[in-house]
RNA sequence: GGUACCGUGGCCGAGAGGCUAGGCAAGGCUCUGCAAAAGCUUCUACAGCAGUUCGAAUCUGCUCGGUACCUCCA
């Protein structure tokens, strides 16, 4: 292969070419969700994203170390330090304790990223488990002047930290109009500025989960889970940070802030965002009240829906747009994703069972060096998938005697479309015909169906074909014989 | 209100100064008992207006429309 990975990064706005801190090496750190409520597709389209990004440095022999976080401690309902915590308002709700919310909904979380075949990463700390390593982290930025104290609650002081530093440089906002902003301000006499935000929360009496800490009981503030543990499992600096493009202008502009405070480093070289999922040109959230579960996508009881798509169908969907750009969620849209993945799962069967000739009518290095260029263009799946199909198209054209392909380049060929399909896109066949009992019954049935078409008794063979139709069943006539399909 | 981003054919979506992806849908043809599948083929688009240029969907300006962020959200 002869181009280099590039990669766009939030901070530089611009796609370089990649070269790891240590080489061979990559580190790599994704923000996790809350686990305070079910995953929706829009989560799950953001580590379907960052799985494709693991998955092809992994292809492409770096040694790979993924860590990603559980939130289950800390972020309150809004930025107000006050009010309850997402677990304590829903544990309180339902009355149960906070840590059957967080393991009710990181099941679920793993289960649906499961479901759309995603890797799991290297590491998956969680907040509740890093309580020391952030009161450390606080302390120091205590210690380097960057924060104070105010009541038993650490704030970080954005105002001096910006005197030295590019506070804003992520988001690109500019800082006066930030502090000048007119927005009410309420409850905001412990804070010097109105930038600054929490390392550290005083609990009050009733919180439930709350720890000892250097300045009384309470626990941490939003940001900082992700600036400790990412400096514990990756270091201080790692190569690629990332996560969903709304926690550009907080999330991760106070993380910066916190490692350039603690440690005088920039924590990752690159940061990569992916971008929001859409219901009718609107983002996906749960507070808008239009995010789809997966189970109401795949089961396609949703109103929105005609019907149900299967997790493969979605994830494929999903690869047919960059990662940077915002998807539109449409019935339609997941229709032709479902016919288009089926003809490119059907050239990865075909492939290896073609007839091969003495010469190849094609260049096999072409495609090949086609697919990597489009995935080291910043991971650009929707062009690799192009690609795919042009070589799905000379696959059928070899099918029918229209192209031709020696034995080796064939091998070739489809080890390659195997390791791009299956390991690189993590695209599976989802084969529902399955068990031998039913594959056995298809079997006899279209035994009978094939002895009638040949006695030409075609009333009785396009009985069988419309009835399996009704069942769900299509099936189609080729040279090789009859196939079938459970839709 | 401020700050960004976006507006591509019937639909979804790439691309990003000349070579004008791909998927789905639709029409035609080949194949086929009929279908389906597969192949070939047709439909040639870039919000509007002005400008830069030999040449713009791609650059600049304005207008219109949309979205995101500025509150927790992937």
């Amino acid at each position: 292969m002869n181009s280099e990975l590039k990669i766009y990064n939030t901070l530089t706005k611009e796609s370089s070419i990649f070269k790891p801190l240590h080489t061979g090496y990559v580190g790599m750190y994704v923000c996790g969700p809350t686990v305070y409520s079910n995953a929706h597709l829009g989560n799950a389209r953001t580590y379907i994203s960052f799985d494709i990004i693991f998955r092809y440095l992994t292809h492409l022999g770096y040694k790979v170390r993924y860590v990603r976080n559980i939130t289950d401690a800390g972020h309150l309902e809004g930025d107000r330090d006050e009010g309850d915590d997402k677990f304590a308002k829903k544990a309180k709700l339902e009355q149960v304790e906070p840590m059957e919310i967080v393991q009710r909904y990181t099941l679920d979380f793993h289960k649906v990223l499961e479901q759309f075949n995603t890797l799991p990463p290297s590491i998956e700390p969680t907040a509740t488990g890093h309580i020391i390593e952030q009161i450390e982290m606080t302390k120091k930025i205590l210690a380097n002047g960057y924060a104070y104290e105010t009541n038993g609650t650490v704030y970080f002081d954005v105002e001096k930290f910006s005197k030295e530093h590019n506070y804003t440089a992520l988001s690109n906002r500019n800082l006066d109009e930030l502090l000048n902003n007119t927005r009410e301000l309420d409850g905001q006499d412990e804070k010097k500025g109105r930038l600054d935000f929490a390392l550290w929360i005083k609990a009050k009496p009733e919180h439930l989960m709350k720890w000892q800490s250097p300045w009384g009981e309470g626990f941490p503030g939003w940001h900082i889970e992700c600036s400790a543990m990412s400096s514990k499992y990756l270091g201080n600096e790692f190569d690629i940070h990332g996560g969903g493009m709304d926690l550009v202008p907080t999330h991760h502009t106070n993380e910066i802030a916190q490692n350039l405070a603690c440690h005088h480093t920039q924590p990752a070289k690159y940061w990569v965002h992916t971008n929001m999922l859409t219901v009718n040109g609107q983002k996906m959230s749960k507070s808008l009240g239009n995010s789809f579960l997966p189970e109401e996508l795949f089961s396609g009881k949703h109103p929105l829906l005609d019907k149900g798509y299967s997790p493969m169908t979605v994830r494929f969907f999903m690869l047919q747009a960059h990662y940077r750009s915002t998807l539109d969620f449409r019935n339609d849209a997941l229709q032709a994703a479902e016919k288009g993945l089926a003809r490119l799962l059907n050239a990865c069967k075909l492939l290896p069972n073609l007839k091969t000739s003495s010469k190849s009518s094609f260049s096999t290095t072409e495609i090949k060096e086609k697919v990597y260029a489009a995935l080291n263009e910043d991971f650009n799946t929707p062009i690799a998938l192009a690609e795919l199909f042009d070589l799905a198209r000379l696959v059928n054209l070899v099918n029918d005697g229209k192209e031709s392909l020696t034995e080796e380049d064939k091998l070739d060929l489809a080890s390659f479309l195997h390791t791009i399909v299956f390991q690189v896109l993590g695209l599976k066949h989802e084969e529902q015909a399955g068990s031998a009992k039913i594959d056995g019954l298809m079997q006899m049935v279209l035994g009978v169906r094939n002895e009638a078409k040949s006695k030409k008794d075609f009333a009785t063979s396009d009985f069988i074909r419309d009835k399996l139709k009704d069942l769900g069943i299509e099936i189609k006539d080729g040279k090789e014989g009859t196939q079938y399909n459970i839709l």
